[in-house]
DNA sequence: CTAATAATTGATCAATCAATCTAAAATAGA
DNA sequence: TCTATTTTAGATTGATTGATCAATTATTAG
């Protein structure tokens, strides 16, 4: 007994990931979101809440599917040292995809540090699974010798992290891909048994 | 013939500084200037221009400020090693001085990536000038065994940077003095011999 | 076909944005 | 002391910000 929604919830929700990650939450105003996600002004509000509401649940959004994403790279090969790689080659080839648009979760740590608790949440939530995720492959690859015996799992872990970041500056840099991927071969160095 | 200037050009840009590296540049506004600033509107227009012009500056000495100091400690020991660990730990313990302060440098490509014209010109200078120091010492240990053999100078300039650029946002994202220098060192071993 | 419900559109809100203009205040040289 | 010159301080600009209100349109259940 309702007229129902003309536009996608989920599609706008993506455009305004977009949008948001090009240009962070302060650079980003309603007219420009508005135009993006093409719905009206009324219509934002009414699903999404306000301006601030829309950006949590963005980077919620956008960090979830990074991270699951990664992760699951991580887990792709039997070989811990090409779960690493493959990981971060994958990460490269998102961040390659489209230059313009930058890692959200990186861009609201920068913009917002320590000072927003509800992004603060969602990174160190995100931040958590990821760096577990990394934490238990290398532990399975210190049982089997693939990765250095001088790598204790949890500072693995942040340094994997450390790289993931470094790189998507570097790619928002104008870093290409093929230098990307050498920078990442040779943080593998730090961890990977020769 | 003139009236004097009531404040210090410098010190007022060190405050601009600040603020710009806490919020970046759409987060602040000319209000948050002027107050952090300790002048008059007229004045900051006046003597910076407008906010962009400002903010160039800012960014300007913010780098060359960052970068030279990296670049000191990079080449205070004799030894490459210690020289590469001592450069990051001063960026560790320059990071942790202010937590609430961003890398003006870092926050910039976050905010800007390749977008901006004038944004791009300040950091890919001062990138190359940091690079071109580490690439340096890098030959310079490859040369006297320091430095591990697979070490391409040109990719271990952009890892450093990388690594830099990482620890930087683990730091604005709360991490502690320890587990940045545990990363650091971590780090180190993709470059160094052991 | 009607009534109830929800989504859309357009107008509009006060607040704030960056920036400018004007006029008063203060200093230097003559 | 007087005048030229510059820096201040205050008022104000039009534009844009995020957000709300009222009215219209569309849809479905009964």
């Amino acid at each position: 007994m309702a007229r129902p929604r003309e536009f996608d919830r989920d599609t706008a929700l993506k455009r305004a990931i977009e949008v948001f990650s090009a240009h962070g939450f302060e650079g980003t105003s309603t007219p420009m979101l508005l135009e993006a996600m093409k719905i009206g002004r009324q219509s934002l509000y009414d699903t999404f809440g306000d301006k601030r509401s829309l950006y949590l649940e963005s980077l919620s959004r956008y960090s979830e599917e990074s991270t699951s994403g990664t992760i699951s790279r991580l887990f792709s090969e039997p070989s811990v040292a090409k779960g690493l790689r493959r990981s971060l080659y994958g990460f490269i080839d998102e961040a390659m995809a489209d230059p313009a648009r930058a890692c959200l979760g990186v861009h609201s740590v920068a913009e917002f540090g320590t000072s927003s608790a509800e992004v603060n949440a969602i990174n160190a939530a995100m931040g958590d699974k990821t760096r577990r995720a990394v934490e238990a492959r290398l532990r399975e690859g210190l049982e089997r010798g693939e990765i250095a015996r001088w790598v204790e799992p949890a500072t693995g872990g942040g340094f994997f992290m450390a790289t993931l970041v470094g790189l998507k500056i570097a790619a928002r840099g104008g870093a290409g891909a093929d230098d990307l991927r050498r920078i990442a071969d040779l943080a593998l160095r730090a961890l990977v048994v020769e």
